[in-house]
RNA sequence: GCAGACGUCGCUUAGCCUGGUAUAGCGCCGGAUUUGAAAUCCGGUGUCCUUGUGACUCGGGAGUUCAAAUCUCUCCGUCUGCGCCA
């Protein structure tokens, strides 16, 4: 959510910003509209606020003195103030509940480095890393791969749950939690505090984090608690701090989740998603930075190379690249994805996203820090350092052999009891 | 799950019984003093607005009242004991 003071002084960067996203100015203008009426409805309910105050000290004094005549008809004159303060008060209330609501759903300011374009055609490309290996045979994809190793069981998966739900067993299993133990310790080697998460949000924190559609379309709710399933680490872990003033001595906190997610992936899919690339349930190891608003450009390009540094070391080939206006979404200001080669689908899919929510998310979880000139709202960051299906995918695709059995990265080995490859599950 | 106690400004804390301007300490910021620092002293230190002799703020919400941190109801959370439990 961006601050009030940026409809009431800045409204035309808002502006620019919705003309170059494609947007019409129509909630701008109606949150503005709004914020008037409130402090007008505000102004004239602080009035009569004054006037009872004034009144009860009145009442207070000729009490004390003992001219109970004086306090009656002090009394009898303030008679209807209340009802009249109580309506002026549910109508401000409102004119605020609407302002907000809207506020909510208008996005982050974009990054002026941010390409302009429609849809995710039109990212542009930042780096390439590795090289794309030459197989030597024809490359098969990982459904292929899980199915004839046994390595994921998806018809069981759909019988005890429903679709998209598996069970992972044998040797890929153990990459899984090799992956995990490696993403983790990777971070902790450069200062990143382990943190697991509760993996249940209430509302009120979950709205701080997260576009409001995704209530619809992303998250399990768990009923009768009104909880939701969170849908990665970076949920709890943003909305930790919530409603708290941190200390600037504390900043900047950089902090490694790992807990499963929980996604309901709502919309059809073809048959390109068969497999574990797109599921209701993976594993995540997360960055997270929180961080003073002067520094947060520069941890964005640290989560990024911390990134790089770990997919580096998993030996894989992938690109980075900038993410356009059309595919960025409400609450970052600037992402950047990895995207890992896939032989077997015949292209480069995303890994990993890397954002700068600037004090977007901040803003909604009134999570501040101390300043001389008083508490200002920090900035948050978050990154995937791995998702374990979609890294297995990776590496399974890149590492085949022509037997189908896989190469386990160096990295992982001191992981997986010193083993080289994935064996079929006997 | 049952019973009791508790929730006050960044932290600690007084006020609650008996309704009438939210107390003090610590921390932090500024100033005085000092060659500099410590110590000491003075002032400031939540939010909002049309910046006023302004409004709001005592876990959240509702109620009673001219007036609620204070009384009532309700929800949430913490602690203690009992019960259950990997």
């Amino acid at each position: 959510m961006l601050d009030i003071s940026m409809f009431r002084g800045h409204a035309d960067v808002i502006r620019a910003d919705h003309d170059r996203r494609g947007l019409t100015h129509e909630n701008i203008d109606e949150v503005i509209r709004l914020d008037e009426e409130w402090r007008r409805a505000r102004y004239d309910a602080d009035q009569l606020r004054k006037a009872r105050n004034e009144a009860a000290r009145g009442v207070a004094a000729a009490k004390k003195s003992g001219d109970s005549a004086a306090a009656d008809s002090i009394m009898a004159e303030v008679a209807d103030i209340g009802a009249k303060i109580d309506e002026l008060g549910a109508h401000s209330n409102e004119c605020l509940a609407q302002r907000d609501a809207l506020r909510m759903r208008i996005p982050n300011i974009l990054h002026t480095d941010v390409p302009v374009g429609e849809d995710d055609q039109k990212n542009t490309l930042r780096s390439m890393h590795g090289e794309k290996v030459e197989l030597g045979f024809e490359a098969r994809n990982h459904n292929d791969l899980i199915e004839m190793n046994g390595w994921v069981d998806q018809a069981r998966g759909a019988k005890v749950t429903g679709s998209r739900f598996y069970f992972m067993q044998g040797d890929l299993a153990r990459l899984e939690m090799a992956l995990q133990q490696y993403g983790a310790d990777f971070l902790m080697d450069r200062g990143y505090t382990l943190v697991q998460p509760p993996l249940m949000m209430n509302r009120e924190a979950y709205e701080g984090v997260t576009d409001l559609e995704d209530f619809e379309t992303v998250m399990y709710g768990v009923e009768p608690d009104k909880h939701y399933l969170i849908a990665t680490s970076e949920h709890p872990l943003t909305a930790m701090r919530m409603d708290e003033i941190i200390e600037p001595s504390e900043l900047p906190i950089r902090l490694v989740g790992v807990s499963p997610c929980f996604r309901r992936e709502v919309g059809a899919h073809g048959l390109s998603d068969r497999g574990i690339w797109r599921v209701h349930q993976f594993t995540k190891i997360e960055q997270i930075v929180i961080c003073h608003p002067d520094d947060s450009w520069g941890h964005h390009e640290e989560l990024l190379d911390n990134a790089i540094g770990l997919w580096d070391n998993l030996g894989l080939h992938y690109r980075v690249v900038n993410i356009c206006t059309g595919d960025m979404g409400t609450v970052a200001s600037r992402k950047y994805d990895l995207e890992a080669w896939l032989p077997g689908a015949g292209g480069y899919k995303e890994v990993v996203s890397c954002s700068n929510c600037t004090d977007y998310q901040a803003n909604r979880l009134r999570m501040r820090y101390r300043t001389t000139e008083g508490n200002a709202a920090v900035h948050t960051l978050n990154s995937t350092a791995v998702a374990t299906s979609r890294a297995l995918v990776a590496i399974m695709e890149q590492n085949q052999m022509e037997d189908g059995r896989v190469s386990i990265p160096e990295v992982l080995r001191p992981y997986m009891g010193g083993q080289g490859a994935l064996e079929p599950l006997q």
